[in-house]
RNA sequence: GGUCCCAUCGUCUAACGGUUAGGACAACAGGUUUUCAUCCUGUAAAUCGGAGUUCGAUUCUCCGUGGGAUCACCA
């Protein structure tokens, strides 16, 4: 039996982290038994349509690599199949037509909560007598068709949660087709995981209460129910359901923050799941050979950027030179002061050292433009505040003295290719001077990269080459001076 | 409210019924003798409560407590 996974996304919007999540353990599951992954579309409510969200959806699954083999399914190209199954069910007197009006539901519901007993449908119309049925139907009122569910206890194994029980007379007799003649989600998701031969439903826990539902379709239709697998919810820092207003939930909010795809898929690959081993860093690779559904978690999982950050660090320091410049040149083309005109003032050689320097300390790749634009900039924008420090006991005079004595040092050094030259060259002027050397170098870095971070003084110097360092110095000593 | 699910450091989590309850992130302290980052070392930090089963419960059972999900002609 091949195993068949799909993911069934509602085209409401963005992908959420929490769909990212359960699509990828679905790929997983599916690609690691050499099975299929299909996408299908859960458009069967047409007042929750939004434009675009179809293909922002895919392009999202594109983007993080979790490839489908088949689909996109449009479930709104496929009711006439949903109609045909429904009349099976009418014909078969598993469901009934009901011609309830929502005001006259909503007055129902009303009194059961006044009676404090829980809502769910009384079942009037089931006991309506055929004529009565036939004079409606025949003046063309509208009807939804509902499913009558049995009085008797329903059990099922969950792979994730083990046995499962539920009692039948708790059950509401769920709509299967609405009044406008379209199938809502539990018809229409167990007709299409029969027809396309799901064999492993994995979807996220707040599907569990409707799952009775599900099975009592399978078992009124007489199929073979696929195997369930209810994921752990993500959650809030406040531990409610993960949901926008907290924060970004939407998948491509990451992306546009900086955040690596890899990064973000070993990430959340960890919300609910590990290997059992101390291994952290996973691949899509990694992850298909090791994944598995006996090791999910059952407790929802606080979604928690702390662990992001550091694994975007991560893999950002894993890039190749080549790689970092393919995902950093787009942004930096973004930005108004940029222009490709300015990384040419360097051979290709320093600009590989440069970004190797950068990559160090990028938590995203939003801090790449940020980081570089000092080495690719002519003048900056200097702030005074910055060059002094408490701390280090810089102030202005501090500040002048070292550049006043540090600009002819290096003025006089002509090797910029090695820090350790540099290094003498400056450690002489501070011993001079009978300084400390962060008075020296602290007030040096700021003039060279007007940051509160960035690489030390010798190696800036070496980055940046003889002519840039000494513009860099001389343009503060003015910035000092007036 | 009914039904259902869940419960180990702040967070993600590990632990055939027998461990000083382990790791990672974050935090804190120190080192790598300029900032930041990297790297290294160290510190602090958890089994929700109560019974029961057992020689022995984080682990099994029950009862509490707490949190969550779900109860639409939405998915």
């Amino acid at each position: 039996m091949t195993v068949v996974t799909r993911f069934a996304p509602s085209p409401t919007g963005y992908l959420h982290v929490g769909g990212l999540r359960t699509a990828l353990y679905a790929y997983l599951f599916a690609r690691q038994n050499k099975g299929k992954f299909i996408l299908r579309i859960e458009d069967t409510d047409q007042k929750r349509y939004v434009e675009g969200a179809v293909e922002s959806l895919q392009n999202a699954l594109k983007f993080f690599d979790l490839n489908w083999d088949e689909g996109p399914i449009f479930q709104s190209h496929r009711t006439a199949i949903y109609q045909k199954y429904a009349q099976q069910l009418l014909e078969s007197g598993k469901a009934y037509r009901c011609f309830c009006t929502s005001e006259e539901l909503d007055a129902m519901r009303e009194q059961q909560a006044k009676l404090k007993i829980a809502p769910k449908y009384d079942r009037r119309c089931l006991e309506l007598a055929p004529e009565k049925t036939a004079e409606k139907l025949a003046a063309g009122i509208p009807f939804v068709i509902r499913q009558l569910i049995p009085y008797k206890d329903i059990d099922f194994l969950d792979t994730i949660r083990g046995d499962m029980h539920f009692h039948g007379k708790d059950i509401d007799d769920q709509v299967l087709i609405k009044s406008d003649g379209l199938p809502t989600y539990h018809l229409a998701n167990v007709v299409d995981d029969h027809e396309m031969e799901v064999t492993h439903v994995i979807r996220g826990e707040e599907w569990l209460p409707s799952t009775p539902k599900h099975l009592w379709l399978y078992e009124a239709f007489g199929w073979t129910p696929p195997i369930f697998a209810h994921l752990p919810l993500l959650l809030n820092p406040d531990r409610s359901k993960l949901s926008k207003r907290q924060g970004d939930v939407a998948a491509e909010d990451f992306v546009a923050k900086g955040y690596l795809k890899e990064a973000m898929i070993n990430f959340i690959a960890f919300l609910g799941w590990n290997p059992g081993t101390e291994e952290e860093i996973f691949s899509l690779e990694d992850l298909v050979k090791r994944f598995s559904l006996d090791r999910v978690q059952k407790a929802g999982a606080v979604f928690n950027l702390e662990k992001l950050d550091w694994l975007n660090a991560h893999y950002l320091r894993a890039k190749t030179t080549k790689e970092l410049t393919d995902l950093i040149l787009p942004l930096l083309q973004k930005e108004s002061w940029y222009s490709d005109a300015l990384p040419q003032k360097f051979s290709e050689a320093q600009k590989e050292k440069i970004l190797s320097s950068v990559q160090l300390r990028m938590k995203t790749l939003l801090d790449g433009p940020t980081m570089l634009r000092p080495f690719l900039l002519d003048t900056l924008d200097y702030k005074r505040e910055l060059f002094f420090s408490e701390k280090m006991k810089v102030d202005e005079a501090t500040v002048k003295l070292a550049l006043e004595n540090a600009i002819p040092a290096l003025e006089a050094l002509d090797n910029y290719d090695e820090e350790e030259t540099i290094k003498a060259a400056l450690v002489a002027v501070i011993e001079k001077l009978g300084l400390k050397n962060g008075q020296v170098l602290w007030p040096l870095r700021v003039a060279l990269t007007n940051e509160e971070y960035s690489p030390g003084v010798f190696e800036l110097c070496r980055l940046m080459g003889k002519e840039l360092t000494l513009k860099r110095l001389k343009a503060t000593l003015e910035f000092f001076a007036v």
